[in-house]
DNA sequence: ACTTACGGTAAGTCATGGCTTACGCAGAAG
DNA sequence: CTTCTGCGTAAGCCATGACTTACCGTAAGT
């Protein structure tokens, strides 16, 4: 049920582009901020949420805090959309035949 | 950048139930509303969106409508995981590293 | 020690969006 | 033709969440 957290996670703008942004390289809070048409306590809270969703992680710089990209929530997403693309397509053409017979 | 509206689509969950619904085989807006706690009109709305997404299509039957899952939008979002899978592995390492030694 | 830089948290504001009820339209049924 | 069933849409309500400013702790620099 993880996958839950990472669309919601990935789901505002915003942190979408917080994320691509780390997606080159890891960055400071500071310059995260500077990227984005948003406040720095705005993306200290979008990098709470991302990092709950097991999107990024960050780590103590001595003053700063490097954060990087996390392939977890990532992984728990592609699973799920895995699951989707083999099964159910059978039964399910075949649903859809049975129901244009019965008109 | 088709996949910011199957992130969107996809982050709510009555909006996944509804397409999780679906995943097993094709049904009509009643039949969808009888599996979800929301009213008819909820799950039309949810339809609406999960449409324009491209995540599921509906062609009428007579007097109903039968909804069925579609798989461009779940294409789209695995192309935009893939693009995440190989890149940026090696630069984004190296770029840790240099940082470590700049302490 | 004092000051400056960096970042997380608290509190409050405002917009977005998910829900409801009410309504209207089209096809099936009688 | 009238009635009923199935859906979509409109309008309005309310909770959620994305943002702001203000504040505090901690590490570094002087």
């Amino acid at each position: 049920m993880a996958y839950a957290e990472v669309f919601t996670a990935l789901a505002d703008p915003t942190r979408r582009h917080i994320f691509e942004a780390l997606r080159e390289q890891p960055r400071t809070v500071g310059e995260l901020a500077a990227g984005q048409p948003v406040s720095r306590p705005a993306v200290s809270q979008h990098l709470k949420v991302l990092e709950s969703a097991r999107l990024v992680s960050g780590e103590p710089r001595g003053n700063r805090r490097l954060y990087s990209i996390k392939r977890e929530g990532l992984e728990e997403l592609r699973q799920y959309l895995e699951s989707f693309w083999s099964d159910a397509l059978s039964a399910y053409s075949a649903e859809i035949a049975r129901r244009i017979k019965e008109e």
